[in-house]
DNA sequence: CGTTGGTAAATTTTT
DNA sequence: TTTACCAACG
């Protein structure tokens, strides 16, 4: 990474006290900014553990501390650095008892939830005849946006779902029963850690000097992806000090479907009225042809700051806009357009593709499996979230906190015998007794009997192996052996992605950190692989456009651009128009993010056979459609690949 | 009461 | 591909 600064960012990079406000377009180096800014506290003296740096997203942060710590050097303490969830998780396991919180709080993934949720669905579903809920899906993403944006789950509701407006009351019911399971048995989803994490702050005095004496400088990066919560956060974390930066574009917000608010980007300006605000224009990433494009499509977004990007590097290949007929001619271009680039010495690792939606992906891996091209995939599916892993981690769960009534529940249903019924009775009986012993006491016959016996002697097996968690997994994965094979068809595969997981966690040496970490900050692993070669080798990149941002590569391929994934119309749309429109801008800015992480070469792939095309004649994003024409190279790819 | 097997419906993005 | 729901069987 150069080390030079131009004089804006150097202006910003040398405020060192008081409130700093960056609002900057794509690839002018805000994050560049950031880190130069952190090496010059350091120089003038100040510890590198007592400045933290916070963002959204687990790759945004990874970015962030990988280039700060890159740029101090290795003789330095580490900062301290990560999103806003893992901080939070931190100082509320270190604090959390000022609030009554009891410091080993389980935290709940977004499977956990919805297993929570769909019980409480078939509870009102039970209690009243005929009534039609929302899948459990929907009915989280409410819950969690009442939470997020701190609005009544009506006004969620009357925004975002009319089509659930006659059942408006028994969503809030869901929801305060939903919060109340939760604080009854110390669990703690992403939200709550926020949530907890503001009447930590403002509640414990003691609580927040400690926070404050620590990290006394502040960096927000990605500011724009902030939501009323982590804006709330960031402005107690500044404190009396006020030794804030925060960084963002808001052309780049592509988190609002979560709640997050580009606003606060502009409402910075309003809490810290003396903060000096430093933008930036100069784009040191990408050639002016690519920048033609993002600045076409900046142009389109009607809310926007407009910035005009523009860089010294004018000259560059005209981006490529490829028509194929369907999703494979689309996997085979792009299979063997990158090899061409490869043959040109571009590493695979400078090269990513990019996409709306993971299985928008699948085609394109078959495809360079075939060619032998090695990848790794971001965004989408959940390793973690694997019903196996979830399966075999309820076990070590069990032995952490024996009253993890989720877990047990989890543990009690996969066994033979036992269905929901028999789940919940055992369930009420065994709280308040030692776990193990009331699954032996507990009166049952047959299979039932075999089956508590069986769990009740595991439990006791594993108990000593507490204190070296890899062998505690091991220990359950072998245990789990004959229900995995009746329970999935799959086994195999799935046997695969538990022996990948022993992988994962042979450095940890506390059950309740890894259990933590494995929720919180989940490991990326491809599904049925086992353990990855771990000789470094340059990888494509295929990711979400979601996961995409901060990062750049020489050449990007943005692949199924037809319009209705770009944008993404959902099949069942009652919203109003209004929410619409305030829709299909953040889809506008998620390209913008996709098209500016080119530094080179850009390839916008749309294929015309899809499952859509079927309801709608196939037309390219409607946001290609829009800049103009000379903009892009055009071709077809059937005719490229002849 | 639990299991099994069938059908219909839905299928983003992240912490 | 998975999940919610239902009916039939043990
Ligand atoms: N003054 C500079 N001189 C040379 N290169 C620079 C300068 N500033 C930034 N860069 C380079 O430009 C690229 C983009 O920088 P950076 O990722 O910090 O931008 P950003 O504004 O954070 O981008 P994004 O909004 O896309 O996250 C990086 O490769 C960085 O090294």
């Amino acid at each position: 990474m150069s080390t030079s600064l131009n004089p804006a960012q150097r202006r910003a990079a040398e405020i060192l006290e008081g409130p700093v406000l960056v609002i900057a377009g794509a690839g002018t180096g805000k994050t560049h900014t950031l880190v130069h800014r952190l090496v010059k506290l350091v120089e003038s003296g100040v510890a590198p553990e007592s400045i933290l740096l916070l963002t959204f997203t687990r790759r945004s942060a990874q970015e962030m501390v990988a280039r700060a710590a890159k740029m101090l050097g290795d003789e330095r303490e580490p900062v301290a650095g990560g999103t806003f969830h893992s901080f939070a998780n931190l100082t509320l396991r270190r604090y959390g008892r000022d609030i009554d919180l009891p410091s080993n709080f389980t935290i709940l993934d977004q499977s956990d939830v919805f297993e929570i949720l769909s019980g409480i669905r078939t509870e009102l579903k039970l209690t009243d005849e005929g009534l039609d809920l929302p899948r459990r899906e929907t009915i989280a993403a409410i819950i969690s946006k009442s939470i997020n944006q701190q609005a009544p789950i009506e006004d969620i509701v009357a925004r975002e779902y009319s089509q659930f407006f006659n059942i408006t009351d028994y969503l809030g019911i869901a929801a305060s029963r939903y919060e109340k399971y939760k604080s009854e048995h110390n669990l703690v989803d992403f939200d709550n850690l926020l949530v907890l994490l503001i009447r930590l702050l403002e509640q414990s005095d003691e609580a927040r000097a400690r926070v404050h004496d620590r990290c006394r400088y502040v960096m927000v990066d990605e500011y724009q992806d902030t939501n009323v919560l982590q804006a709330r956060i960031t402005h107690l974390l500044a404190g009396e000090s006020r030794n804030l930066m925060v960084v963002g574009d808001d052309a780049q917000s592509i988190y609002a479907f979560r709640g997050a608010n580009h606003r606060n980007l502009f409402d910075f300006k309003e809490s810290f009225p003396d903060a000096e605000l430093v933008t930036l224009e100069e784009n040191y990433r990408s050639t002016q042809p690519v920048l033609d494009v993002a600045n076409a499509l900046m142009v389109q977004m009607s809310e926007a700051f407009q910035k005009r990007l523009f860089t010294k590097r004018a000259e560059g290949t005209r981006p490529l806009l490829v028509e194929c007929s369907n999703e494979q001619e689309q996997a085979v271009f792009v299979a063997e357009e990158i090899g061409r680039l490869r043959e040109q010495g571009i590493p695979l690792s400078e090269i990513a593709v990019l996409f709306r939606a993971s299985r928008h992906a699948f085609a394109l891996e078959v495809e360079l499996g075939g060619h032998a091209i090695p990848y790794v995939k971001y965004g989408g599916f959940r390793f973690m979230e694997s019903a196996h892993i979830k399966d075999v981690l309820a076990h070590l769960k069990l032995v952490e906190r024996p009253e993890d009534d989720l877990s047990l529940s989890r543990v009690l249903l996969m066994r033979d015998g036992i269905g929901k019924k028999g789940a919940k009775q055992i369930l009420d009986a065994v709280s308040g007794l030692s776990l193990v012993k009331s699954l032996r006491s507990y009166k049952a016959r047959g299979k039932v009997r075999a089956s508590l016996d069986e769990l009740a002697s595991f439990l006791e097996s594993i108990e000593p192996l507490r204190e070296a968690p890899p062998r505690c997994l091991e220990a359950a994965v072998e245990a789990f052996d004959p229900l995995i094979k009746t329970r999935y068809d799959d086994w195999p595969r799935r046997k695969r992605d538990l022996e990948t997981l022993v992988g994962l966690v042979e450095r940890y040496r506390s059950l309740p950190s890894m259990l933590t970490d494995l929720t919180l900050e989940p490991p990326n692993a491809a599904r049925g692989q086992g353990l990855a070669s771990n000789a470094p080798r340059s990888e494509l990149v295929l990711s979400t456009m979601h996961s995409a941002k901060g990062l750049e590569w020489k050449a990007v391929f943005v692949i199924q651009a037809q319009d209705g994934f770009i944008p993404m119309i959902s099949g069942f749309n009652t919203e109003r128009e209004e929410d619409d429109e305030e829709a299909l801008d953040e889809e506008r800015r998620l390209l913008y993010v996709a098209v500016t992480r080119a530094k080179d070469l850009l390839y916008v792939v749309w294929p015309r056979d899809t499952a859509r095309s079927r309801y709608s004649w196939p037309m390219p994003s409607r946001f290609i459609e829009r800049i103009p024409e000379e903009y892009f190279e055009r071709c077809d790819a059937h005719d490229w690949l002849a």
